[in-house]
RNA sequence: AGGCUCGUAGCUCAGGGGGAGAGCACUACCUUGACACGGUAGGGGUCAGCGGUUCAAAUCCGCUCGAGCCUACCA
């Protein structure tokens, strides 16, 4: 519930205090009610302030949140929260793609359970099903975003089957036609027998598998010993219409110029020369050549005019070309009989294990058969060129910078597109065939053959690939190809966050599609980010049970903390290692923000505070404090800049826990509990709490939206909400190198005294006299060890604190330039649990290669003199330190 | 076959030419007034190996070994 009371004054506005504990589920879907009902998530303030624009991968409409998408969409939401909180008109554009291949396989197997099948039901009406399978299970996937916090434009929400992006990709196609950068072709693609469908070169997964290379002979006549062809896979010999030799090949000379014979089915193979097709190095040097089912042969028989001999349809089964033997059979069946009559024919030379990559099918790992058949393409290098030259030029950059080579290497040697799929679900191709067999492609269902005018006209069935419209996405989702005023404000867009696996499937592809039909790349920088792997850097997967179900998570831990658990992984380039123990540590952080604020609530209800630190004096933790504050904030937002989600998440981490409340707040408790410091010291430390927490607060709401905001409304009176405050850029005039050296030396010498105690087995309560010696090496420091001798006491339980330079026979020691002495006034000193030997040796040991360093002169004279004077330091240092061991 | 990335503490990983870091795990102690999802103190590493450049190498270069990934039409 917002806030009612405005200007409640600072006696009543507190009243709500947090909850003792920390409850994430309790808050996080009110927020996201509040955000999105203020229209948080559109684009707002000031027109003339940069715009900062996004594009979500959009995920399959009928899918479910995996931990990748979680991750991706994480650090889209940090960089979208801290881009909105600098003032960005910040715009993230939500979608859902139809992933055509993916959803129809599921509907047809949902319609597999009541017994039916796709052709039965007719085209019309399974495309009638797939859309009743999507009203039903569709944008679930879009609940689940609002559970981890995404800040999506929800007014912009789009679906790659909506009529306008339809529209767009109907344009796409026309346009790349009319271009003739669109062709229609026979070709030997690659085919999924049991999908049905042609795929492209990226949808075929390569497997190295164990398989068996056999040598047969064939007859050739007049030559004696005939000729030996190496095949794994002999039942595609029936569809042989030729024998390959290299024509510079000595061992294969003798067949230059003669015809074989093909055993079983008898036909005439004329022995072609192709040096292209043939490596003398390899096998035998002679190849069986089967146009028909190998892209190779394919390529080489049109080159000598050969016929093409179907032997295996498309049901990877043998046609009736094979032969009456074989027709019908599966294609392994039809191996393993074609080799038994090979056999009884005396024709296998041999049968050798060979290692072949063999192709499967991305969707159901089936083995991809090599099949002619008539396809659409894509004429690619003319869209290529442009898109590398952009890269070349920064126009796009990818970060980690190591995917440039990447994207270079694959771009160079990009093969034509099959972009045709038979498939029902997605979009028509827009091609019209007339009963003359003319082709009309148009925007709009042509009433009359644009060739003869003949008026039979019949779309063609198949669909486009997904990723077909996947490519005009930056710039569909605006309306493309009307000029309309979001494509104007908002494209190109800025950043596009994407893991690694659909850089060639679709940000190549965005650059090239956004090149060509717009003129302009479609982003800026392209973060590319690792998978997410479990702990040990396994694949998740059922089998495993290693998977980590994202909402899940969020239900258990929060989804700050598995956002932040995402975002501190995050290295680059590298995939991010997660386990559910590791999203419960930052629950923990959580926990521990949440009992920070609880506190600084409390004290900020125990008294007044100063109204503004300007102008006023600040005792050396107030300086500190603030000065590692503002170095945090420099930090994050340089790490920001440069995708370093992890580093950013870290600096927070170390910030927050380490320096404000295992620091600050134990420094800042023997002033507000009375014991130290005047009623102006506790306004000064109240307003120090105060700015300090809601600084950190903003610092960490891209990371962890839900629990600052929650503590944000406690905390503060200023009117709205954390999500449009102002990021904060970390001040320069607030770092102070004084009071980090100075705070930095006290906690060093506080720890030194426990560790006396610990070492030497007293408890931690045990009294303890401190000496400081005034002449330390950093006499500077020792004034304000002076300053904060109260602190000092406090912190180290001293019994007593001197600052002379007279030696009392207790344990003496040097750090951070500080030189001091510990003895127990009540006490023996005790036997060191480390042996002071084993001390002394390590001293020992720095003070010989320091020194020998410094008594070098290539050194002297080579290094830069600020590391030779910190080398004579750090000497100096080291032999005080031994002196007083 | 070519290319890329990576070998740093028990685990997972940052760092990157001048004193080896983090988180978790581990050990000891502590129910101290925000927090036991906590505090305090600690143990633990020839930074894969070999060579080179340099006053100085975990860091740059070369080679070797090992791991992973991508691309490729070797029948």
């Amino acid at each position: 519930m917002p806030k009612k009371s405005p200007a409640p004054t600072p006696a009543t506005r507190r009243e709500r205090s947090l909850e003792k504990t920390f409850e994430p589920a309790s808050f996080e879907a009110r927020w996201y009610g509040i955000w999105e009902r203020e229209g948080r998530f559109q684009p707002a303030g000031d027109p003339e302030a940069p715009t900062f624009v996004m594009v979500i991968p959009p995920p399959n409409v009928t899918g479910r949140l995996h931990i990748g998408h979680a991750f991706g969409r994480t650090l889209e939401d940090i960089l979208a929260r801290w881009k909105r909180m600098r003032g960005h008109r910040t715009l993230w554009v939500p979608g859902t793609d139809h992933a055509g291949i993916a959803t129809q396989m599921v509907v047809e197997r949902e319609l597999a359970k009541e017994g039916l099948d796709r052709r039965a039901l007719g085209r019309e009406a399974f495309i009638e099903r797939v859309w009743t399978w999507k009203k039903q299970q569709g944008n679930v996937i879009l609940d689940q975003l609002r559970r981890l916090g995404c800040s999506v434009d929800w007014s912009r929400l789009r679906f790659t089957l909506d009529p306008e992006l339809s529209e767009a990709v109907r344009t796409a196609f026309v346009r790349l036609y009319a271009d003739g950068l669109i062709y229609q072709g026979f070709r030997v693609v690659n085919w999924c027998p049991r999908c049905g469908t042609a795929v492209s070169d990226l949808e075929v997964e390569r497997e190295d598998t164990e398989g068996t290379i056999w040598k047969i002979r064939y007859d050739v006549p007049g030559v004696s010993s005939g000729a030996v062809v190496a095949t794994t896979r002999p039942e595609t010999m029936l569809g042989d219409t030729a024998l390959a030799i290299h024509p510079e090949d000595p061992k294969t000379a003798k067949l230059r110029g003669k015809t074989a014979v093909l055993p079983i089915v008898g036909r005439t193979l004329p022995v072609i020369e192709d040096p292209v097709l043939v490596d003398k190095e390899f096998g035998t040097g002679v190849v069986k050549v089967t146009p028909a089912h190998d892209a190779n042969d394919f390529a080489s028989g049109q080159r000598h005019g050969l016929e093409t001999v179907v032997v295996i349809g498309p049901d990877a089964r043998m046609t009736d070309a094979a032969g009456e033997e074989f027709a019908g059979l599966d294609r392994f069946e039809a191996r393993k009989k074609v080799l038994a009559r090979l056999q009884a024919e005396g024709r296998v030379v041999s049968a050798e294990p060979h290692v072949l990559a063999l192709g499967k099918c991305q969707r159901c790992g089936t083995v991809i058969e090599p099949y002619l058949s008539k396809q659409w393409f894509v004429k690619i290098a003319p869209l290529a060129e442009p898109a590398i030259a952009a890269v070349e030029r920064g126009d796009v950059r990818f970060v980690p910078e190591m995917w440039t080579k990447n994207y270079f290497g694959w771009m160079r040697e990009i093969h034509d597109w099959c972009i045709s799929r038979q498939l029902w679900w997605g979009h028509r191709i827009p091609a019209f065939t007339c009963a003359n067999g003319h082709v009309t492609v148009s925007e709009v269902d042509p009433t009359a053959c644009a060739t003869c005018g003949n008026e039979e006209l019949a779309q063609d069935p198949d669909v486009l690939d997904t990723w077909f419209s996947s490519q005009l996405w930056p710039f569909s989702v605006f309306g493309w190809p009307k000029e309309t005023a979001d494509l104007k404000a908002f494209y190109p867009t800025s950043t596009l966050v994407t893991a690694w696996d659909i850089l060639f499937f679709w940000v190549a592809r965005m650059i090239m599609a956004g090149l060509h039909f717009t003129g302009k790349a479609p982003f800026t920088d392209v973060h590319i980010h690792g998978l997410v792997r479990d702990e040990h850097g396994q694949k998740m997967s059922k089998t495993k049970g290693n998977v980590i179900d994202p909402l899940e998570a969020i239900d258990e831990f929060g989804a700050d903390a598995v956002r932040f658990a995402l975002a501190i992984f995050a290295s680059p380039g590298a995939n991010i290692p997660l386990a559910r123990s590791r999203i419960r540590d930052y629950r923990a952080f959580a926990t521990k923000l949440w009992n920070a604020a609880r506190f600084t609530i409390a004290q900020l209800d125990g008294g007044p505070k100063a109204e503004s630190l300007e102008g006023r004096a600040l005792r050396l933790p107030e300086r500190w404090i603030l000065s590692r504050l503002h170095g945090t904030a420099t930090e994050v937002n340089r790490q920001l800049e440069a995708f370093r989600f992890d580093e950013a998440a870290q600096a927070l981490y170390a910030f927050l826990w380490h320096e404000l409340c295992d620091g600050y707040l134990e420094m800042s408790k023997p002033v507000l509990s009375g014991r130290e410091g005047t009623d102006e010291d506790r306004e000064t430390v109240r307003a120090v709490l105060d700015e300090t927490l809601r600084d950190a607060l903003a610092l960490l709401h891209p990371f962890m939206p839900f629990v600052t905001e929650e503590i944000w409304e406690k905390l503060t009176d200023a009117p709205g909400t954390l999500i449009v405050a102002k990021y904060p850029l970390g001040r320069a005039d607030r770092r102070d190198k004084d009071a980090e050296k100075a705070i930095s030396a006290l906690r060093a010498v506080v720890t030194r005294v426990r560790n006396f105690r610990s070492e030497r087995a007293a408890g931690p309560t045990e009294p303890v006299e401190l000496r400081i010696d005034p002449k330390s090496p950093e006499a500077a420091v020792i004034s304000r060890l002076e300053d904060l001798s109260a602190l000092l006491t406090a912190m180290g339980r001293l019994s007593a604190l001197s600052f002379s330079s007279e030696a009392r026979g207790g344990v003496q020691d040097v750090v951070e330039g500080v030189a001091m002495e510990m003895s127990f006034p009540k006490k023996a000193a005790g036997a060191d649990k480390v042996a002071i030997s084993r001390k002394l040796a390590d001293v020992d040991e720095e003070i010989s290669s320091v020194g020998a360093k410094l008594r070098n002169s290539q050194f002297l004279e080579k290094a830069p003199p600020e590391i030779v004077e910190k080398m004579r330091r750090r000497l100096l240092e080291l032999e005080e330190r031994r002196a007083a061991l």
